[in-house]
DNA sequence: CGTATTATTGACTCCATTCAAAGATAGTGG
DNA sequence: CCACTATCTTTGAATGGAGTCAATAATACG
């Protein structure tokens, strides 16, 4: 391979995302054998599919920039966002099970992703011995996500957003971006799709967080102005 | 080892559960392997724990009989039942991705349960070529299971006990116990923990079945009369 | 038998939905 | 550049479904 070229891809061995995405765990040498098998060239427009519910198993992906929803829909017409991606998280598990995919993953904004394919995927666990552990946890992780939004399901929709907010306050922390002053890549629409609430009831909560001085809204875009705040309408609202 | 003893012992080679459990999709001589490590003599009572949510990761543990919850506590003293566990699912995998329980597994009645250890899981995974996929399954599996209770999140209340009740009438199939008869496991106060209710509602919501000619409810024994019936109120509710 | 737990049922309340209307924004083509 | 359309957002008023509070009944258990 011409090394001219190699040395202007992307590929894990120098992506910046190395430490929160799945080389994190891995040894020098185990990124070397990932990357060859990963392809990293695919970038989609807002509203193109990564995959179709139904699919047959594609592969794990990792998001590299931009964002994705995972969604299924149901037989009334509805969606459901099962959770928002951002770069350096995994998706693709769903269709491990009976091997085709649970779930549609469809891009919000323009977006890049790299990806292992499903054909290579029992070979490299074989042969690299920590990968296996680094998927295992992965999986772990986007099951405790799904296992939060349980739990906020039950919640009000105040409570709901805040905790939609600080969970994408969180995350973009841990990826180098600003905490506190983000876009939200989805319409009122999707995040009521992913809160489990009417895009009217999203509109009113998020106009609620900000004349109570803790965020300021314009459109999509968010300003944190008080993310204790933020916290405690989620947090110890017990008495 | 003495073998007058080991005969007598269930173990992964004779369990009754294998075609639903880890060693559905091994090889005879990878189910022997995995025989080899696997603990399995361990009963507990209703109420007792499996392992805490906050405990270092104890290891994957597959129920043998009866059943279990698994259940994470809020600030508030609620308790949110994520998911109901039945003979030949396997547990654990929330505890992977940092190490510690993200949950608790808590037996709904006396229950038998075998053990993968911890410390021999990545082991494990080297050695046995199809356990990582087998068990890459099953943590797909329990993802699947938690989009669906996402999804169910959303609606009705009456839906939300028609799914349930549906669910339980699958997964008892599948294990070979009748799936028109059977006890529910849990309290009105459990299954509104699980669902997103209050007891009160499960209460009149189980009446309002009953009334409707779908099922037959006295306390704990529910028989279903009307499958399809329970199907359409989830389903086909569209216009 | 008495106590604690669990389940049922009714009346009232409240929060999110629904329905409706108008305003803002982005994108397209003339 | 403006007009036109489609999409998205905000806001108000009315409705309804699940929650809350309360009382009673049934069951399990020591």
């Amino acid at each position: 391979m011409d090394n001219l070229i190699k040395d202007f891809q992307v590929n894990c061995e120098n992506c910046s995302l190395d430490a929160i995405c799945l080389p994190r765990g891995l040894s020098r040498q185990e990124v070397e054998e990932l990357s060859d098998v990963v392809k990293n060239d695919a970038v989609l427009q807002r509203g193109e599919y990564i995959y179709h519910q139904g699919d047959v198993f594609k592969g794990i992906m990792a998001i590299k920039s931009g964002s994705a929803k995972l969604v299924t829909n149901d037989d009334r017409g509805n969606e459901h966002i099962l959770n928002v991606l951002l770069p350096g998280e995994l998706i693709g598990f769903d269709g491990l099970n009976q091997n085709k995919h649970n779930c549609s993953a469809i891009a919000l904004e323009v977006m890049g992703f790299c990806e292992i394919p499903a054909d290579m995927f029992d070979d490299l666990c074989l042969k690299v011995p920590g990968i296996a552990r680094e998927l295992f946890k992965h999986s772990s992780e986007t099951l405790n996500e799904s296992q939060d939004l349980i739990v906020s399901s039950k919640r009000a929709a105040e409570e709901k957003l805040a905790m939609f907010l600080m969970s994408l306050s969180d995350r973009l922390k841990n990826r180098g971006f600003s905490p506190l002053a983000f876009n939200l890549p989805l319409t009122r629409q999707e995040m009521g799709d992913h809160l489990g609430l009417t895009l009217e009831t999203v509109s009113r909560m998020l106009q609620q967080l900000q004349n109570n001085g803790l965020i300021e809204v314009q459109k999509k875009q968010i300003k944190i102005k008080d993310l204790q705040g933020l916290r405690n309408i989620y947090f110890s609202k017990t008495n």
